[in-house]
RNA sequence: GCUGAGGUGCCGGAGUGGUCAAUCGGUGCAGACUGUAAAUCUGCCGCCCUAACGGGCUACCCAGGUUCGAAUCCUGGCCUCAGCA
């Protein structure tokens, strides 16, 4: 079986320098797993690391505007890694999106169900009653199997009738891939200060990059807020940074629950070995 | 010092005699997640007991008062803000 190494956790935990140094060692390369740094320039606003000489895969894919989703990641990532074992090096795979990173690896039936801009549109505006309405009607059964959760977000709604209504459901293949998923935490109160560094040395340039119309992306509203003095440096590092911080706890709640994820705390000191020795022994193997 | 506005739970901010532990939003905590996933959504969120239903306690600046009953009305005090001095 063909071998990919996983490398996720929540933001600023230092998983890119981790990946480069891998990379090195067993002849890597690295593809983000990052539903953001997949967007053309903005750097600095969506924390790409180009600190090494060897490019990234995924960074810059499209134009901040255009459609991208899941589907296209997984698309993307999985041509570049068979492109990376015909050269016979190690695919990398780093990165923060658990969901990308979920779909990469399984088989997600519905991702080959594309988006259907006339019905979107058509409830775009509906009411949440109409929406559950109408996924009881065309499909009970997508009904039945959402959580409590899900049956009261009308985006997973309108998403669910999409899927039941299309013809297009075409089971995939799961990918045969030997995976090493390595997962990067810390305890939340240094998570917190690296977060606030992070975001503190980026400032100035990600301030340079935002711009009206661009897509949600952290950050975005308190820079454009000072950018338009509206607010002072001050006030728009700490919205962002705490913006951030929220967005690593939704990153660790997310990966909480894949339990094939070996952790390493990068506060141990010992943390860099520990996993150099994790990866040997599964790459040796 | 005068005039006007106002002091509500961690924050913002509704409520203006009972149905108020107090709408709503944010934060926080827990969680969901099968083409928007850095998105979207759910639950809980004064304290104590309870698995839950429910019950008890303390609360709307402070002190008095009116009332069967006050976050809501009255009096006094303290503080904040805006304008005038």
């Amino acid at each position: 079986m063909k071998k990919i190494l996983i490398i996720c956790g929540p933001t600023a935990t230092g998983k890119t320098a981790l990946a480069l140094k891998l990379a090195k060692q067993w002849n890597g390369e690295l593809i983000s797993a990052d539903s953001r740094q997949v967007y053309k320039g903005l750097d600095a606003l969506t924390g790409k690391d180009r600190s090494d000489d060897g490019a990234v895969w995924l960074y810059d894919v499209v134009e901040p505007g255009s459609e991208f989703s899941v589907a296209h990641f997984v698309r993307l990532a999985r041509s570049v890694i068979v492109d990376i074992h015909k050269r016979k090096k190690l695919p990398i795979v780093v990165g923060g999106t658990g969901f990308y990173l979920t779909a990469l690896t399984t088989a997600i039936d519905s991702l080959a169900v594309p988006p259907n801009p006339a019905l979107r549109n058509a409830f775009h505006a509906a009411s949440l009653e109409s929406l559950q309405q109408e996924l009881q009607r065309v499909s009970p059964d997508r009904w039945g199997r959402m959580n409590e959760s899900d049956q009261k977000n009308p985006r997973r709604l309108i998403r669910a009738i999409e899927v039941a209504m299309s013809a297009k459901y075409i089971p995939q293949v799961r990918p045969h891939f030997d995976a090493l998923w390595i997962g990067l935490i810390a305890p939340l109160a240094m998570l917190k200060q690296r977060i606030t560094n992070r975001v503190a040395e980026r400032f100035d340039k990600a301030a340079s990059e935002v711009r009206d119309g661009l897509p949600p992306i952290l950050g975005v509203a308190s820079l454009l807020s000072f950018t338009r003095g509206q607010s002072t440096k001050k006030e728009a590092l700490a919205k962002w940074a705490w913006a951030e911080y929220q967005y690593a706890k939704r990153q660790v709640t997310w990966f909480k629950k894949e339990k094939h994820i070996q952790w390493f705390d990068v506060s141990d000191t010992s943390c860099g070995e520990a996993v150099a020795a994790c990866v040997t022994a599964w790459y040796t193997n």
